[in-house]
RNA sequence: CGGGGUGUGGCGCAGCCUGGUAGCGCGCUUGCAUGGGGUGCAAGAGGUCCCGGGUUCGAGUCCCGGCACCCCGACCA
């Protein structure tokens, strides 16, 4: 029974996760070093996340494209930093169809240089921007450290590409994607992220700025769940496009790119998982509600299968994503702590007593035990999940948002800065720095400017690092 | 790329020190009972012991070489 326990999140985080991932049934290991084989619940799970984003970027006027897997060598070397930056985790392709190429082919770690190829060609006019594209995608990064989901040596994403007229077009579009992202990790995946903005530190290769949503794991450890760059002229320069304004004046596009990647199953699994298991909110869950019937006697089977068949239907028709866990030989109590560990919000437990009665027994995932518990009629049952869901919908969100803010410290100071860090949490104060200062904390303590949260306080204060006059406020900590 | 560890049925491990023809738990199959919080009993199926070489009558075990993977750091969505 005991070889049955999962990790404890409080003895080792990082085990826990990985047993999680691998006992929720989301992935599996792969013959790959670093990459995964995402399973069907695991794959369901990134559908909805698809789903959400892709609703959210088409209703702000945004198309799907597909743009080719393999980027000639030389496209990436085209904007300086952008090749600097991703060279050292390139794969690519030297020998095809048994003969070597003529160019190397780098697999795609992201697609900025092909699709702008493209935008040269699509783009002659001021009446053809702005140009806004997405694409559904895989990308390859060679990382020398993977974990599932987190970080894979090739992982799913999504990445926005758009084209603009002016910087104050470039500059809303890239803040209007992150308010996108922010919209649905809060709203859909209860994931309550801190908006800013990356130190020129920890912005994309290629950037002039980037924009982030950050998120607390329950280790109280960041994770970058979501990133937007306004990629400036840097971009439309080094691939040459270039429009005819309004008073026939040649002048370069400015672009963005914004990206959320299958991290964000990571994300989800980090910020609401507990020592039982997944805890996946309603909105993303691939099944809402699971039914287990339970019956004593054979005789009893027949009455409580049609009755629970009749409860999925009803679930079901009403746009509830419902499941029914029929399996023969596997007794209820496991069927719960199974379907607990897969983290669906709400079960239904229907038996011979419940049939005598019209009752139904209901359990929310995110209370522990009998607290959870109730049982009701089985009239309006529908109202009552819709109802229950909602709860645990919000519940979740109310969750991770005290976690957050009871783990987020204000310092003044670099001793207090460090002390918050090693105890765990974020710790947000002023900052006034230089990259090299920025580097020191981060050699010295582990941690990271997170970003500069849009969300500031009034006023001025004194850099926590050197005591000069700041302007703003930084986020520092650790971070996967 | 530095430090540590591990390679033995699907998974987790024992066996190695002290060589003698592979074992435990979980899972799987079948049957009977059981069924409102990880069921019980019984009978089964399943293994190139990471690879290559060496020592030996005999190697999972000893020796040499290689490979792979995992964990911890630095780099990164």
């Amino acid at each position: 029974m005991a070889s049955q326990a999962v990790t404890p999140q409080s003895q080792d985080f990082s085990k826990w996760y990985n047993e999680i991932v691998y006992r929720a049934d989301l992935a599996d290991q792969s013959p790959v070093r670093g990459c995964l084989i995402i399973k069907p619940y695991g794959y369901e799970l990134w559908e909805a996340i698809k789903a959400g984003l892709d609703r959210r970027f088409k209703a702000t006027g945004h198309q799907n494209a597909y743009f080719p897997l393999f980027i000639p060598e030389s496209f990436l070397k085209r904007e300086a930093e952008h090749v600097e930056g991703f060279s050292p985790e390139l794969a690519v392709v030297t020998i095809a169809g048994g003969k070597p190429l003529e160019e190397p082919l780098v697999v795609r770690p992201t697609s900025e240089t092909i699709i702008m190829e493209s935008f040269k060609n699509w783009i002659q006019s001021y009446r053809d921007l702005p140009l806004l594209i997405n694409q559904w995608a895989n990308v390859v990064r060679w990382e020398l450290r993977t974990r599932p989901f987190l970080r894979t040596t090739e992982f799913l994403w999504q990445e926005g590409h758009t084209a603009h007229a002016t910087y104050e077009d470039a500059e809303r579009e890239t803040r209007q994607m992150l308010d996108v992202y922010a919209d649905f990790a809060i709203n859909d995946a209860a994931i309550p992220v801190v908006q800013g903005r990356k130190s020129d530190r920890e912005k994309f290769a290629g950037a002039l700025h980037t924009y982030t949503i950050e998120a607390m794991m329950r280790d109280k450890k960041a994770l970058q769940s979501g990133t937007s760059h306004n990629l400036g002229q840097n971009f439309a320069r080094a691939f040459g496009i270039q429009f005819l304004d309004e008073n026939n004046q040649l002048q370069y596009c400015w672009t963005t790119s914004w990206g959320v990647s299958t991290r964000m199953v990571g994300a989800v699994v980090m910020t609401h998982g507990d020592d039982k298991g997944l805890r996946l909110p309603p909105k993303l869950a691939p099944y809402q509600v699971v039914i287990v019937p339970i019956f004593k006697a054979d005789d009893e089977r027949p009455a409580v299968i049609a009755a629970a068949e009749r409860l999925r239907a009803e679930l079901s028709d009403a746009g509830i994503r419902v499941h029914s866990d029929l399996r023969e030989g596997q007794s209820p109590g496991f069927k719960f702590n199974d379907w607990e560990m897969r983290g669906v919000p709400v079960r239904l437990e229907i038996g011979p007593k419940d049939l005598e009665k019209g009752t139904v027994a209901l359990a929310r995932r995110d209370q522990p035990g009998k607290e959870g518990k109730q049982f009701v009629s089985q009239a309006g049952i529908v109202e009552q999940v819709r109802r229950l869901l909602d709860e645990v919908q919000a519940s979740l969100l109310r969750q991770a948002t005290e976690f957050r803010d009871a783990n987020t410290h204000d310092v003044a100071t670099y001793d207090q800065l460090r002390q918050v860090i090693e105890a765990g949490g974020w710790a947000r104060g002023w900052w006034a720095g230089s990259g090299d200062d920025e580097a020191r904390v981060k050699d010295e303590t582990g941690a990271t400017i997170r970003c500069f949260p849009f969300d500031q306080p009034d006023g001025a204060g004194r850099c926590l690092f050197t005591g000069a006059p700041a302007q703003r406020q930084a986020i520092f900590a650790k971070a996967y």
